[in-house]
DNA sequence: CTAGTGACCCAAC
DNA sequence: GGTTGGGCCACTA
């Protein structure tokens, strides 16, 4: 079998989603960093994207950094309609991470940041 | 191998 | 408040 290193990718994103507790949400960076992939909030995305029919996970509770949902069209009214149903507020469009968001986002990205890069700027 | 895309995120403008 | 630009990586063509 091929492609032995990266298929242990999605299931853990998967698996990360099935553990937000019912009337919580997660964002995606959450979700990648709780994963194992700190800095790698896309793949949390990916991973839902190719999320197989019929699997058992909430995949609703997990919106964007923003404490909106990113998910568009029909699937987005979907998924909005599910979190509602499970007591979570909307104001105007967006949650309140602070009461629902799950595991804290507060961690500091020291990531990208633009002058700490462009100081390595060569002549 | 390269190029393009994506249910993202942050800092700066 | 908005837009722009850079960053990360999995996946597909």
């Amino acid at each position: 079998m091929k492609r032995s290193s990266s298929l242990a990718v999605y299931p853990r994103i998967w698996r990360t989603v099935s553990r937000i507790p019912r009337g919580k949400v997660a964002s995606y960076g959450t979700i990648a960093r709780l994963s194992g992939f700190p800095i790698q909030p896309r793949i949390a995305g990916y991973a839902l994207h190719n999320l197989p029919d019929g699997i058992d996970i909430p995949w609703h509770r997990v919106i964007n950094a923003r404490g909106r949902i990113s998910l568009p069209g029909k699937r987005g009214v979907e998924q909005r309609q599910l979190l509602e149903r499970e007591g979570i507020l909307f104001v105007r469009s967006t949650i309140d991470m602070k009461k629902f968001g799950w595991g804290a986002k507060q961690q500091r990205d020291l990531r990208n940041r633009r002058g700490a890069l462009r100081q390595e700027a060569p002549a």
